[in-house]
DNA sequence: CTCCTGTGCTACATTTTTAGTAGCAATATG
DNA sequence: CATATTGCTACTAAAAATGTAGCACAGGAG
């Protein structure tokens, strides 16, 4: 998987070109990801919360896309456990709130 | 992959509740999903220049993309050949515009 | 008509990613 | 001690994406 080996090898998947919005919407455009912000969004859930909340989704690539995201910077450890939206996060997350809103007039 | 039995069967791979910000979600959370939408934002495209936009994205997932996108209403092919946003693309695009701006600043 | 080019789209083998299940060390509580 | 939770990992099988090649069709130029 993402190889760990020194410093952090970025392959930034789905962009050559490293521009911020590519690399993000790359980021965001990988299973889970969208999800996981938008389940942390009400407030910090356990890992296994965070797990149950997503449908089951196995753990394998959720702790994945929650390194992805911790890296990121938009998620974070709280110590005493339970996962979290960073300040950024949570920015990040009001980007898209309106997403709801459009989801439930789309369903027509 | 997705049965085509009958009236279009929806597996919505991602949400077993059915929720339609789940199911956008999970659309969304696909790979090059948003990437299509953000190329398409100032205008429609041809396949192969929308390829050229993606990175040289492979043309099997783009097209499956395109399927699953037109089939969510948000993206049309014009007659005469081009993929261009429906009004309804052109309001989910709206929706996460202000990502890039986010983006710019979330680099550092 | 033939040749050429571009359109949308597909086949196929290889690689990568995800699913699904099980289990780990660490910590806490009884 | 047992029990139960935390975050996290190993492993195999399944699914999805990559990369390359090519198709049928349409339009234009010769």
């Amino acid at each position: 998987m993402a190889k760990q080996a020194g410093t952090k090898t970025r392959p930034v998947r789905g962009s050559r070109t490293g521009r911020p919005i590519m690399v993000l919407l790359d980021l965001l455009g990988r299973r889970w990801s969208l999800r996981i912000l938008w389940e942390l969004r009400d407030g910090p859930l356990t890992s296994r919360a965070l797990r149950t909340a997503c449908d089951e989704a196995s753990p394998t690539v959720l702790q994945a896309r929650l390194t992805e995201l911790r890296e990121a910077g938009f998620v974070e450890l709280g110590e005493g456990g339970g996962y979290g939206l960073t300040a950024l996060g949570r920015d990040l997350c009001e980007t898209f709130m309106p997403l709801h809103r459009f989801a439930e007039q789309w369903k027509k």
